[in-house]
DNA sequence: TTGTTGACGCTCA
DNA sequence: CTGAGCGCCAACA
């Protein structure tokens, strides 16, 4: 399906240091309803290639909801904050000011 | 075929 | 402010 791979897609374009949320994504393929089929999708990125930055989609309060399903590797707090990204408490600080809109930077 | 689940988002009390 | 509940919908048992 089209979906997942426009997620990915999506995901990849966002730029170094910067995050999204699921449901900027969901909205910006159409489907604002979607973000729980992100966060599916996103799940299987691990094995999609080329790789995903998924690190860089957390939920809309700028949270890493997703982190406990990260490899212990790349970890998502970790990766961010070597993009750039500060991460406290399992949240992006700053959030509004790193967020990345695909419905308007792209 | 049916029921449960989930990396969400929103509303209401 | 916190918590509970609901809608959505694909994947999976």
């Amino acid at each position: 399906m089209n979906f997942n791979k426009d997620i990915f897609e999506v995901v990849r374009l966002i730029p170094k240091g910067r995050v999204t949320s699921y449901g900027a994504i969901a909205k910006y393929l159409g489907d604002a309803r979607a973000s729980r089929r992100i966060g599916w999708a996103l799940n299987k990125s691990f094995a999609s290639t080329p790789y995903v930055p998924a690190h860089r989609v957390v939920n809309r309060l700028g949270m890493l909801s997703g982190a406990l399903h990260f490899p212990p590797e790349r970890s998502m707090a970790e990766e961010l904050r070597e993009e750039g990204v500060q991460v406290k408490e399992g949240q992006v600080v700053e959030f509004e000011k790193c967020f990345w809109d695909p419905m308007t930077e792209l």
